[in-house]
DNA sequence: TAGTTTTGCTATAAAAATAATAGCATTGTG
DNA sequence: CACAATGCTATTATTTTTATAGCAAAACTA
């Protein structure tokens, strides 16, 4: 799949709306999941593997070269990182969390629909 | 694919975290551009194709059917709109929009592999 | 009230993305 | 030098997504 930039056709934007070609980025398997995970700290390739424990070679090498090519995490000695942009972005995800433990967990109170 | 819950199995956490139940729902394609969309108020299923331009009415009516298990979409008389908490979701979806725009695009500046 | 649209969606088949698994070349270590 | 860890590639199997057609029900329209 070709990586999405602001500025060139992306899912959603024939133009390239920046918040499209974001959305088509991160909007791809363990996109977030990888800049979630950097946060703490850089990883080794196969650490990202374990900590994605699903996630296939394959997929994992693709996203971190789509990563990687949006400018959001680098290559260090330590493994791979989160670039300055990277943490910003992360500065952006990181409200969901408690928003999704304390909030959206609570609208599933009462659903019965547990399956 | 199995819809993601907080507190059961999904892509990135056994346990079902709810970040990672979060990150897996809206790490599917179209999910946040739905989400995104319709902040500008309630739209048809046609509607919501139209603006997704490429999405297949499959990939729609799952998506739509994920949404709306997770509370965060309904439907109301004029079409398929936000919930309380899919506006509260897009309140911290918003901010990454003018990031994309301001400051993640200036980091393609001098990046001479366009392609 | 008999057409015509619009809407929400299903069916089907093809294409694309992802997973699962094995394994290899390189680097570092004892 | 043996040995483990790392960053992948290759291959095949599965799963998702697209593309396209089209239908039944509801909402206009003449």
């Amino acid at each position: 799949m070709k990586t999405p930039k602001p500025g060139q056709p992306v899912r959603g934007s024939k133009t390239g709306q920046p918040i499209m070609a974001l959305l088509d980025l991160l909007g791809r398997g363990w996109a977030m999941g990888i800049i979630w995970h950097l946060h703490n700290g850089p990883s080794t390739f196969r650490g990202l593997q374990d900590y994605c424990e699903s996630i296939s070679p394959n997929t994992l090498n693709t996203r971190i070269k789509e990563l990687r090519d949006c400018n959001l995490i680098k290559r260090t000695m330590e493994g791979y990182a989160l670039t300055e942009y990277g943490e910003e972005l992360f500065e952006l995800l990181q409200p969901m969390g408690s928003w999704a433990r304390y909030k959206w967990t609570e609208s599933f109170k009462n659903d019965n629909s547990e399956e």
